[in-house]
DNA sequence: CCGTTTGGGTCAGTATCATTGACCGATCCG
DNA sequence: CGGATCGGTCAATGATACTGACCCAAACGG
């Protein structure tokens, strides 16, 4: 008997026949459960298109996200970058250096405050941008086409209500005014 | 003058005051980095309540996918786990280690086949999960509040077309039946 | 019954993405 | 001028993932 260490299992959440009070509760709890399946696994493949051209070119999706987000604000600053993506200084350095050595990304001086960086995708960059979005947005529009549009409007909006106060901060500066 | 190496600046793509023609096209353009965003900083806060906890314990999002399936399917076998993840199976041994010298999760073989090692989470790792699960209850509720009904099922709807054939098959079978 | 396949575990090495804390130079601003 | 800010950099660390090779034990099939 393989016993040494009697641990004690958990029962498994039941299924069916449920005491009517709880129904409500329960299936609140499915619903939950459903909704961290469908992030884990939609998000994942999301992803996983764009992942692949990176591979084989030594990047990850850390460089796309940088792509892409300079590539939406061009001109942004280094700072408010660090800001969207809520990482640190070092962590952005480690991708964005490799990314202007490759001659994807270039800075250039604030004109206003000479201590920025304002940072834009060259051709090049454009370029890798483009593919990768490509590939996503295969992904995406098949989704929405499948979806249809009134699924689209509630999947913008769940995801959105998920977003913290900084994050939706950063995101109404996105996809808001083109530049202060 | 700064440049020995003068690379190419992209344009920024255009904002407004389009050619006629070339509308619609923007739109879907709009549309698609719109998703990009949303589902960017959507699944980074989704996360972020339960890596708080996690990042306490010295685990991490791979420990909570772990205690996530395994307590949705109790007496999955490992394989299965390994086909859910869609990791290797040496990257899933570095996290399920762990959590069995730590006593939330068990393995016990199998009846019918002895070589499987079915898992199932103890007290102790139902309760961690627990803990991890109403943390992100929380988020979730509170943006399917926000949304409304109509918006959840289109978000749901969404999320399910950007899973792949292999993403959809294991999803299909994790909401599906109780068991085989 | 024996050989092959399958389920699971493990070793060694590598890559990416992230962290903390400290420190520096250049620039801005009161 | 002096402090605050923007950006860059050092060193060390940790989590997650990968490949390829190899192993044991149990199941399966001719």
């Amino acid at each position: 008997m393989p016993a040494p260490r009697q641990a004690q299992i958990a029962e498994a959440p039941e299924r069916s026949t449920l005491p009517a009070g709880r129904n409500l509760l329960f299936l609140r709890e499915e619903e939950l459960r459903l909704a961290q399946d469908l992030l884990f696994f939609g998000y994942r493949d999301f992803t996983a298109g764009a992942d692949e051209i990176l591979a084989g070119m030594s990047m990850g999706r850390a460089h796309h996200r940088v792509l892409h987000f300079v590539g939406r604000r061009p001109g942004i600053t280094v700072g408010d970058l660090l800001g969207i993506l809520a990482i640190t200084k070092q962590s952005l350095g480690r991708v964005l250096q490799p990314l202007m050595e490759d001659g994807y990304v270039v800075q250039t001086p604030g004109r206003a405050d000479r201590r920025q960086r304002l940072l834009a995708l060259t051709d090049k960059g454009a370029a890798l941008e483009r593919r990768l979005f490509e590939r996503q947005r295969e992904t995406v529009m098949q989704a929405y086409r499948e979806a249809g549009p009134a699924a689209v409007e509630g999947f913008r909006r769940v995801m959105r209500g998920l977003m913290g106060e900084q994050a939706r901060a950063a995101f109404d500066m996105l996809e808001g005014p083109p530049a202060p």
